[in-house]
DNA sequence: GCCAACGTTGGC
DNA sequence: GCCAACGTTGGC
């Protein structure tokens, strides 16, 4: 089991479009970067992804679940491009913003900070844990 | 809306 | 394979 975070503009999708989408989820589609790919084609069925705020808000609000592993993106049909499927799992109580997060000693390597245009990024488990905290969740595991 | 940081493209 | 030009992301 390994932790992500996923960006998204809430205008164009955001946590409740993500979440309208119900236990069936859907692909994360779009991403036309190599690093957040390589990501994508890293994580496992049962993964678990911070769905983030970008622009506006620039806030973690939610949690999501990898319910299918990489498979051609389908809003193109560029062989290169894949993306994995993902459903909602639970919105934080209390939403953890950038701000916060840079001014949180502890998460001050993480990639949203140190590499900001990074838009799938792995989560180390301690951040993890430690934003589920701030954010608002008692219990860590889902 | 601006612009810094960064990634990609394409000419050479 | 280098690098200048260009495009995009995302914070401010």
């Amino acid at each position: 089991m390994r932790y992500w975070l996923m960006k998204s503009e809430p205008d164009e999708f955001g946590w409740d479009h993500q979440q309208a989408l119900g236990p069936a989820g859907g692909a994360w589609s779009g991403v036309r970067n190599y690093q957040a790919r390589n990501n994508m084609r890293a994580m496992t069925v049962g993964d678990l992804v911070f769905f983030y705020h970008s622009n506006i808000g620039k806030e973690i609000v939610g949690i999501m679940r990898v319910i299918a592993p990489a498979a051609q993106d389908p809003t193109t049909d560029d062989p290169r491009w894949d993306c994995v499927s993902v459903t909602a799992v639970e919105k934080l109580p209390r939403p953890v913003t950038l701000d916060t997060i840079k001014a949180t000693p502890a998460l001050a390597d993480m990639a949203l900070v140190k590499s900001s245009r990074l838009s799938v990024q792995p989560v180390a488990t301690d951040e993890w844990n430690l934003i589920c905290r701030m954010g608002g969740l008692d219990r860590v595991q889902i």
